[in-house]
DNA sequence: TTAATAAGTTAGATTAATCTAACTATTATT
DNA sequence: AATAATAGTTAGATTAATCTAACTTATTAA
């Protein structure tokens, strides 16, 4: 069994690995806002466990069995953060803190619960993908909107940032996952966008169209 | 703030004071399974903190604070237990272990979302009382079935072990909280009673009957 | 291609939580 | 009252997770 502590790293170096394939100490070390000695002595720790490939000044590497174990734990977080907007009313910007805590929780009747009540959900209340009960994940190929040219129709399907400023932002302007959105022009000085949906018109900056992911 | 451990030896401090208002090092160490001289420790740490009130060869007792910051814990543990039978299906069996994790959460929206969804309960799934957002506890004063008397019609109210064993065999004999209980007989040579309930009749023994709380 | 910067490692210290072994104090029994 | 048993304490060790300071390797920029 893995530590809570451990359990941290596992998702943070999951997390950062999405798009190499692997990571850094010096990335987990700011990710996890954790010094990169500790880091150090951690990694030589988890490739003692099987859970990373581990050589000094390499990159890190999750293993197989260490792919599966971080992906159940994203998992749990998921799920908790469905569980929370869905059946207790909590928005998409409160749940984070809740869900880094509850993640840690050893029970799989609980989150098996969890995932009935939810009827089986493929993604979370931010649109991320919940990894199945064997840490597979169904990766969807969304486009940001900054990606996206003038005249098209699209559907917001998720946000890759999920902090709680950005979030109450969009919840400002009534935009939430599911709604169409059509593009009216796009600013060449500042990249920023003018979109209309739900019968209005607003414009967005690069940086919030950037994070923006639609179908 | 407390740390997760030291939130456990609250508890049990908490709990085990309940008749006499304070505990032993040894009690505790029963009670927690860890040996002595780290409860020792403990108690010297908590008596900095200006949690309990400790000098040594003498019996611990809780502060003020102490109890306030027990109690709490006990609120978000009986909380816990309750929405996971009501909200969650489970069964009254099933929810302890799960609670005394869910107990360590910090995040009061969490609980108090419980709370409301539950729409403010008073008493968790076994019937103990759970105390009020300022750590209040509303005692009911209940009597053990073992010490009613012949004749007498009761309603079961809680009972004073939750573990898995004893749910599940009182599950078996469809004895839940509310049910109303008639005392047909008691048998002298061994205390146990023949209660009726439910349209059917049932031999309960002493060591059952001290353990159910009727009012 | 050297010098500067960034990244990574090693060594050693610290804190929290635990343990065992050995000792002391209190309580119960003869 | 003496002895045995139980409860409690002290001392010292261990493990997990963290840190700072000092050093080394790798990368970037002159
Ligand atoms: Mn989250
Ligand atoms: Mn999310
Ligand atoms: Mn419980
Ligand atoms: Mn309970």
């Amino acid at each position: 069994m893995n530590s809570y502590t451990e359990e941290n790293y596992l998702k943070a170096l999951f997390i950062l690995s999405t798009e190499a394939g692997e990571t850094t100490v010096n990335a987990l070390s700011k990710s996890l806002e954790i010094k990169m000695p500790t880091v150090n002595s951690m990694m030589k720790k988890l490739s003692e466990k099987g859970l990373v490939n581990y050589e000094s000044y390499k990159p890190v590497k999750l293993t197989e069995k260490g792919k599966k174990e971080a992906a159940l734990i994203i998992r749990k977080h998921r799920l908790t953060e469905m569980f929370l907007v869905e059946k207790m009313g909590f928005g998409w910007e409160q749940v984070h803190d809740i869900a880094e805590q509850v993640e840690h929780i050893k029970s799989p009747a609980f989150f098996d619960k969890m995932d009935e009540l939810l009827a089986y959900p493929k993604v979370d209340p931010h649109g991320s993908p919940i990894p199945d009960k064997h840490g597979k994940i169904v990766w969807k190929k969304y486009t940001p909107l900054s990606e996206c040219i003038k005249g098209q129709a699209v559907v917001l399907a998720a946000v890759t940032h999920s902090s709680d400023d950005f979030l109450k932002f969009l919840n400002a302007r009534g935009l939430h996952l599911g709604i169409s959105l059509k593009i009216k022009s796009i600013e060449p000085f500042d990249g920023s966008m003018v979109v209309s949906y739900a019968k209005k018109t607003e414009t967005l900056s690069l940086v919030v169209c950037e994070k923006l992911l639609v179908a």
